[in-house]
DNA sequence: TTTCGACATGTCAATACTGACATGTCGAAG
DNA sequence: CTTCGACATGTCAGTATTGACATGTCGAAA
């Protein structure tokens, strides 16, 4: 379970409340790596807490609770990351479209293809923007998180929509428009 | 929920038993896109021909069904195909692992990005090999779909590689051990 | 001073998924 | 003719996640 280790992750780059991690959930690391609503985020730190992997350090007004890592966290967490990297959580609805595209006829496919290079094309730019306003090294992990975030976010669009170009260009001249089907060959 | 979808758009590419398709999810489409295991795939199977989505076309030895999708299932998948990519489920520890780097001191930071690197590099090596043993182009939906998941995954690797590669470089010089903390930054 | 949006935390029922357990069959090699 | 690995499907308890419901506070602007 991997979501523990998120929040180990974002609070040991900085405190935070249940609320502000919440809210980063909602931005970049909920969109490539992990993501996770408040009604997984508050029950989750309390087990962290119960098992001292975290600790309140602060409340503050409207009873919010300033969550922190522990030592115990931190090397938790720690081992976590460098542990080999075998098998993994990999759950993506939209690489998933992406890969069913060939079962479309070649106009939706067409459609698809374009509608996915507009949309990382957009991505990537709003990132290259994210990118400018972040200096470019303050060495403090705060910053960093967030650059290395937004630097891969910005790879894996220019990948995309280079990809999404490719096949659109590949698609070309055949107009064969409902496919001949076989017996099940190796998604590989 | 995607699960559906996923099984839906593997048997509009071909016909196949259950444990042909738990197979595939074992392959690259579950390595990017969307990993199950069998005792999710079976009950889903179940739900979708309750659902009339999918039709078991076949029994062979040993109980096995052969499903096959029906035309309202191909019709439910490519309204979910054509739907406009808002929300979506995003949940992969590798990239999560990744975004947490900074919070390591350096020496681990270096330790991680190299194996990053490495096995990326294997990864695409990997690829490289199965696209060259799938056909160009045969116009059916079976290699296309396998070739266009290898052409995504390479792409991805490629750029996960660079990325890698890229951050280790800019690590260089400085040898700050435990940068300093400060109060929370907008992952952004 | 009221009003409203952002802040802030929580619960809960329903749904989804995992890992382990369980069972049995077919075909090929020895 | 036996043995064994791949084929093949299932269940189930425990865990994780979602979406909806619920509640309340602070600060700023009108």
């Amino acid at each position: 379970m991997s979501l523990s280790h998120a929040l180990l992750g974002l609070l040991a780059a900085s405190p935070a409340t249940g609320y502000d991690l919440a809210r980063e959930f909602e931005r970049d690391f909920g969109r490539y790596a992990w993501q996770a609503g408040h009604a997984s985020i508050y029950p989750e730190l309390g087990k962290l807490a119960a098992r001292e992997l975290v600790q309140v350090v602060d409340e503050g007004p409207r009873g919010s609770k300033t969550y922190d890592i522990t030592p115990a966290g931190r090397e938790e967490l720690r081992q976590w990351l460098l542990r080999p990297p075998g098998s993994g959580v990999v759950r993506n609805s939209h690489v998933l479209r992406m890969f069913l595209i060939p079962v479309l006829d070649e106009d939706d496919q067409r459609a698809m293809l374009a509608a996915i290079e507009e949309q990382a094309t957009a991505a990537a730019a709003e990132l290259r923007v994210v990118l400018s306003t972040i200096p470019p090294s303050d060495g403090s992990p705060r910053s960093e998180l967030g650059r290395l975030a937004a630097e891969f976010g910005l790879a894996q669009y220019e990948a995309t929509r280079a990809w999404a170009r490719r096949t659109l260009d590949g698609l070309g001249g055949s107009a064969t428009r409902t496919p001949a089907r076989g017996p099940r060959a190796s998604v590989r």
